[in-house]
DNA sequence: CCGGAAAATGAAAACGTTTGCATTATTGTT
DNA sequence: AACAATAATGCAAACGTTTTCATTTTCCGG
């Protein structure tokens, strides 16, 4: 049985307004056109807000407004190193526009988006942020509907229908084979997680095959590998990998799994990278601290949270799509010392 | 400039109450009461309203009850391994109550709790989650003012004047040093983040130096360092430790830290635990399968995460302080390759 | 088939703001 | 000092719901 608490002490603004001997009219302006109410009166209003502990609500003004201050932001799960910090980045970006941040994650079940965005909808939020491109005609549909901004984050297509910011990850997933391919390595593993309705993992993947092939490599069907995003997962499937039939080289789709990976080796004795090279994707916090320090491609994740922060904001106000609908937001690779060169067996 | 947006194609409950052919009235009961409108018309109604692509407006309900459904979460940072876990736990778990969550970070400037509960209260939450005990008396006097539900999480005290649930961080920093003690390590050396105006790990000192006192040790000042929370960072200052003067353990207060010094002991080629053991606190993703695995204490965040969710929702209902109101959530002693008794020297 | 109790529905008054329009105060100009 | 022009303020009507109270409909036993 609910039983609503009584609204003890909380001054509504027709409060603050009498003690100010103004109108609420007035005091509204004071908060939101703080320009428009000469500046003695704005002192007593403020004056008496402070006395009295005023808080106004944005609630009744969003039943006016057509905003609400509230960005909504769909992650497929808030528990992963290098979403933790895009999301940090975002909402701290966030506050600087005055915004806050609704966040959900639908833990890689796409059927789950259309849920949580209905639920951000009915609080009328001023804009989504979704990660990735892979996502149901629904919640898209709801929203375009609605005229709420949708931008893409994390992956980046040059041809894609949302507005995107991040970075390629075709090209990241290349950028690490070809390393390979260059210093040398011919047998190499590729370990990516489940691709289906992950069109990042699937980037990743497509480039670093695309990039195999483009060096004359075609790597057998037992040299391509789904692992789990779990380090204790990665690890335990390394493990088999590795004591079989040791390929020289190891593309893992992300960090965590690189990171198993190299924990695998550690336990079977292997030396990294003198008895098998191994790339990450991510630059994780930590992975240049590894031993050896992880070879891997660095993805901006605070400034894709940052951008997405300004960009939703931008398109909120203006209402227009944003500029550049197709933002590419570059990544670097970080050469460290889980990879090096082999002569080729003659 | 703003520009408002058009209100497109968004019908509101008038458009859905006309289609079905019954009043307003009845189509928020339908909502919100079903139990109250016949079935019947109860049909005709989500038939309109599907038809319609009709989405509630909870902020303008809001306006009329007293709750908005949504809970703020307040945490020092989202990008940290274990606070991702319990945060995700915590929205989920929201989420299964039909909540939604509104979440800030602070970055352990206490300064800036204010601002963000302001923000929290201007968005008229249900209630407000903090973290640990280091609070300004600002925020927390606002939220009492207007009888909106407050709980601690993380740490445990059996005396807090905030209802609480966590763990007991003093009982968890003296777990680990026991074990080393136990083990016959006498010369342990202890890096812990800075404890100003952050009691958990204040309270995980206290409790290991504590233990320590009672083993009948009394570790010299060189023997407490203060490390940030970053394994680079961890990992040069350990460096340093350990190659001045080798400690035959290290008690460190929390894993991250514990990962940069079993890194360190890589890059200086010590084994662990035969040249130095090394324990953690809060058992992070990963800190089992690192080599050796980590000994350290599980801290249960995602059931902190769940726990402080069901509590929230609770009490913004009940109008009633929790029951308990201090909870305690056990953490687990988990033994594991990082550590090894020692023989005392003679 | 009726009367009365119970259940379902409707009409209208909140909820706490913001803003268009009307009104009043303040300038600056001769 | 008087007048227009402009700036500051107030009044009252939104905004999209929920809920109270009154009214109508349904149900049931006689």
């Amino acid at each position: 049985m609910k039983r609503a608490r009584s609204r003890k002490g909380a001054p509504g603004i027709v409060e603050v307004a009498a003690r100010a001997e103004v109108s609420i009219a007035t005091v509204s302006r004071a908060y939101n056109h703080p320009g428009m109410v000469r500046a003695p009166t704005r002192t007593r209003i403020e004056r008496a807000a402070a006395d009295l502990g005023y808080i106004r609500d944005r609630m009744a003004g969003t039943l006016h407004n057509r905003f609400s201050g509230t960005v909504g932001l769909v992650v497929p799960t808030i528990d992963n190193a290098i979403f933790a910090e895009m999301i940090e980045a975002f909402a701290q970006q966030l506050r600087g526009h005055d915004r806050t941040m609704l966040i959900a994650a639908h833990g890689y079940d796409l059927s789950l988006e259309v849920a949580i965005v209905r639920s951000l909808l009915e609080r009328r939020i001023d804009g989504v942020v979704l990660v990735g491109f892979d996502h149901e005609e629904i919640p898209l549909s709801m929203l375009t509907q609605r005229d709420v901004p949708v931008i893409s984050i994390w992956n980046y297509r040059e041809d894609s229908a949302l507005p995107c910011i991040g970075s390629d990850n075709r090209q990241a997933g290349a950028r690490v084979t070809e390393h390979l391919i260059e210093r040398g390595h011919r047998d190499i593993a590729f370990l990516f997680p489940e691709v289906t309705s992950n069109d990042r993992a699937r980037d990743r993947m497509t480039g670093a095959l695309d990039a195999a092939g483009s060096g004359g490599l075609t790597p057998p069907p037992e040299r391509i590998l789904t692992c789990p995003y779990d380090i204790g997962e990665a690890k335990q499937l390394a493990r088999r990998l590795l004591a079989e039939n040791l390929p020289s080289a190891i593309v893992c789709g992300n960090d965590i799994i690189a990171q198993g990976v190299l924990y695998a080796c550690h336990a079977l004795g292997l030396r990294v990278p003198r008895d098998v090279s191994i790339v990450g994707i991510g630059d994780f916090r930590g992975s240049a601290h590894l031993e050896p320090g992880l070879t891997t491609v660095r993805l901006p994740a605070r400034r894709i949270g940052r951008l997405a922060a300004d960009a939703i904001v931008e398109m909120s106000e203006t209402g227009l799509p944003p500029e550049p609908f197709h933002q590419a937001v570059d990544f670097s690779f970080m050469e460290r010392g889980s990879t090096r060169p082999i002569r080729p067996k003659a």
